[in-house]
DNA sequence: TTGAAAGCGCTAACAG
DNA sequence: CTGTTAGCGCTTTCAA
């Protein structure tokens, strides 16, 4: 270990610290080649004493490799993103792949500007959330000639590949769950964030759904901003007194839904039977909650092993298999909030 | 837009599309340097219509500058440090820089090979967490001849410049708080991480302060793994069934706190007389509450400013105020649960 | 098992 | 305002 010093070490000090040549260096620190059992404990040690640390952008350069995996998605807020983010990284972990975030905040504006960004960087692969996608970064994505994964959503035509789960078809199942269980008057409360397609595709599968069985939500109401689940109790306190003979209430996120349910129980209503309740995302909040939230998995988790996987196949071996959809199937849970048939 | 082709497009390329020189096609590209009007369109329609992306990996090797800022966090799970990332990055979108994020799960040596891993593309600077590392860790940090901020803690010795609180003056003014308003048989819960540091502090300072006014931690409990919420939930019953004389609970964080909160509540006792609590961290998800949580603040937006702010200026202008220390000051809000005197 | 030469794609530093 | 010439610090390739 030295002092600080303003430049860099490069190979080329280590070679000269160890007498062996920088390409044998290179070779030692790559694990690439053979090299006799000596001249690599040289090269180590003089490495370690010197306290050397490899330009990877030299290295990349000149190997035109680069082992970062691009991944962007749009918040890191919600929780449901970091654990999309947590099933990347263990899986990247088993591979010399890493990953690298980009976060957009739901703009396409600013998606572009992180994709360009980041491709400039000449990753191994992206992973991105989202089907919807500017012109531009459409184009990007295409000229790259990297796997390109696009998660969370499968309704859409992908790029190149997509895991993620139908939120149309989301939309639908708990909507048929809710007139099974025999609710008529329903309320939706979400986000104000008309970019966020995926709520939007929820909300499109369960208003359908509602009106095949002659249901038409009866009240709804968006939000933008605060502690959601502030918002959401007063939202449900607002949309109650609004509408008082509401019989359930449809988040778009477990957050508000968590929100409501505290509310609703401190106003000492019956649950689910005055009125029932229902989120999603299934996150690991709602167990601690004094009544499990009906909801759905959103399969985060899942999605973010799959993909990696996927990029990392493509990676070792090239495989190719473009236009795969990988459809996953997210399961309901009714908690205590939504009652049985 | 050209159809996908192996061979990534280099500014070569764009050079011959256009017709003008590759140093002028670098010089539109990256608007430097005095450009004749009519030549920067001609290269822009060009670098536009094949669909340019630059290398910055041959940029920052002919440049010797990567305008990369390394974060590296413990855990992106909780709601404290995403909050931290977005101050760094407001702050960093006004610069040329960007942040990278690097996760280590509280573990040494997670620590270690991530910084080492960004070190190697030779970041402009370091935002870390923390101010206990490895000896490993602390060495590449003095060779890298780089800003290095260390965030969130003050309690110790900053390789070069440390932003955040003192968790051991958090502790005690805590602990000062609940000894004035009267509470004497407190409770602790926190989680099972002897590497949490910044934890350890907090309840160091905590104990102390109970000890100086002759108080003596009643009963403790640590967990891990699981859902927080749940957690608090479940230790709070165990704890009140095991020391039932409790009249206040300190816990390390407010998810566990609220977890606590609604079980208590539940069981309809009288908060904060009978009992009192308190968390740490002010996070937003208290505003939902049935009471508000007594808590202190972590100032974790600024201390993400601050901390970018400052690697911003000294890439800026050089200007070096190694060693300097910033101690924000948290606030205690009392919350609903926590008695005034 | 080791080394020498030739770039990777871009930009700094000069010239014109 | 525009172009030319050298590298940046590595790795690939080929020879020894």
């Amino acid at each position: 270990m030295q002092t600080r010093s303003k430049r860099p070490l490069t190979l080329r000090d280590v070679s000269e610290a160890s007498g062996v040549s920088e390409m044998t260096v290179s070779r030692v620190l790559r694990n690439k080649g053979d090299v006799s059992a000596v001249t690599r404990e040289k090269v180590r040690e003089a490495a370690r004493r010197l306290g050397y640390v490899p330009n990877k952008i030299a290295g990349a350069l000149a190997s035109q490799r680069v082992n970062l995996v691009a991944v962007i998605i749009p918040s890191l807020g919600n929780m449901v993103f970091p654990e999309v983010l947590s099933g990347i990284s263990e899986v990247l972990e088993d591979t010399d792949l890493q990953p690298v975030v980009g976060v957009t905040d739901y703009q396409p504006e600013k998606e572009e500007k992180v994709l360009f960004e980041m491709l400039s960087w000449r990753p191994s692969g992206v992973i991105i959330a989202g089907l919807e996608h500017s012109e531009a970064s459409r184009a990007m994505l295409l000229q790259a000639g990297i796997p390109v994964v696009e998660i969370m959503d499968t309704d859409g035509e992908p790029i190149d590949t997509a895991v993620g789960i139908s939120h149309r078809r989301a939309g639908r199942v708990m909507a048929e769950a809710i007139v099974e269980a025999g609710y008529k008057r329903i309320g939706f409360m979400g986000t104000k964030m008309p970019l966020d397609h995926r709520a939007r595709k929820r909300f499109e599968g369960f208003t359908q759904t509602l009106a095949k069985n002659g249901i038409e939500i009866a009240d709804q109401e968006f939000y933008s901003g605060g502690s959601a689940l502030a918002k959401g109790r007063e939202m449900t306190e607002a949309m109650l007194k609004r509408t008082p003979d509401l019989d359930f209430l449809y988040f778009s996120n477990d957050m508000i839904g968590a929100g409501g349910l505290l509310y609703l129980q401190e106003q000492g209503i019956d649950i689910p039977n005055k009125i029932g309740l229902a989120g999603f995302n299934g996150v690991e909040l709602l167990e601690g909650l004094p009544k499990r939230l009906a909801s759905m998995d959103a399969c985060r988790l899942e999605i973010g092993q799959t993909a990696a996987r996927i990029v990392a196949a493509r990676n070792a071996d090239g495989a190719s298999d473009e236009g795969q959809i990988v459809d996953l199937s997210p399961t309901l849970s009714r908690g205590d909030t939504l009652r049985k048939i």
